[in-house]
DNA sequence: ACTTTCTTTTGACAATTGTCAAAAAAGGAA
DNA sequence: TTCCTTTTTTGACAATTGTCAAAAGAAAGT
């Protein structure tokens, strides 16, 4: 549970009355390797950190998986669209490594906001960083080329390629396994 | 002003005595066609949001102007990751019709957080639903053809096909302007 | 109406990327 | 190790999309 206190603590530290209480909403979640956090369908009802391991958020399309998004340590995780819209979600969020959690419900986080303040405005806050993140992330499949996304992946998240398979890479990078293999061979 | 509360309440309605306050920390900006609300490099001070009129987003990318987004009636507006890191930003925002805006400085809007609570969970609420549209973006550049980016604009927003030049849809839509105008050909 | 300017369309060709199939390589399990 | 499964690479070809240049069309100004 530190790492998600230093982690929220850069983002907007927040009064010690606050982290107990949300301490003591938070359940820990340990998980394993080709589980799922969430399938299809579902409504997610959590907003999950994630202490160790890694996961993947994909679609089914067509017969094909999509993968959109991964998580590593110190990642917050939830789909984010079913979490806020309450409706069932379209993907699915698979273990890559065995992995441990922490997650507070939907109902829990809203009632946190009610009576700490602080925890309001530190989601609000992580929420900002987290749609910056994803604003760099169109820009990047709106205007590069395959090989520029792909560069661009290894300098800013080198750690993926130790991680994860080129396939979901691929996937994640919007292009075909065999293009990133080319890409690769080229460099 | 109307606009903006009708707005607002449908995220999240909010006190009197919040709207009262907030309505006096915003400046109305009228501003014509062809001028730029912000431009390549300044910090982006303040939130906007936009009561009539249409304007874009726009980067300067080897040369050409790619177009990110779009902005129209009842929309919130700024350069989001200049505004929330207070760093000078890389688009410029350009009024493609005469427009009528309301705006509110980052300094002004982070004073009235600490004063109504509404107010901060309204912004997160919007922020919420912001980044909710902006992974439907990202997941259609990732997993779509061109056409199909095409035919999704035109059922969801086929207003835009009024309003804005084909050569910027295409940019919107990360295609070129001769490959968009060839989906059109043969629709 | 008549320029002038901007936007859209069309053609020809090149570059990028995808698909399918098979081979090679790597990783796990017994 | 050996076998089995999964992942990655390679080849051949097709489809998509981009680029450049020119023509056609639409809009704006005089």
């Amino acid at each position: 549970m530190n790492a998600l206190f230093n982690c929220i603590s850069q983002y907007h530290p927040i009064s010690l009355g606050a982290w107990e209480t949300l301490s003591k909403a938070l359940k820990q979640v340990e998980i394993s390797r080709n589980s799922f956090l969430l399938r299809e369908g579902m409504v997610c009802n959590n907003l999950y950190f994630l202490e160790k391991g890694c996961l993947r958020g994909y679609y089914n399309l067509d017969g094909k998986e999509v993968t959109y998004w991964f998580g590593f340590e110190n990642n917050f995780i939830t789909s984010f669209y079913s979490f806020i819209s309450r409706k069932p979600c379209v993907e699915n969020i698979q273990i890559l490594e065995d992995s441990t959690l922490w997650g507070i419900s939907f109902e829990a986080l809203n009632q946190l906001f009610d009576i700490h303040n602080d925890l309001e405005r530190l989601v609000r806050i992580i929420n900002e960083q987290y749609y910056i993140r994803l604003e760099e992330r169109l820009m990047a499949m709106q205007f590069k080329t395959a090989r520029e996304r792909y560069e661009q992946l290894m300098e800013t998240s080198p750690h993926i390629l130790q991680r994860i398979s080129l396939g979901q890479i691929a996937s994640y990078l919007g292009i075909s396994q065999e293009t990133l293999s080319r890409i690769r061979s080229q460099a």
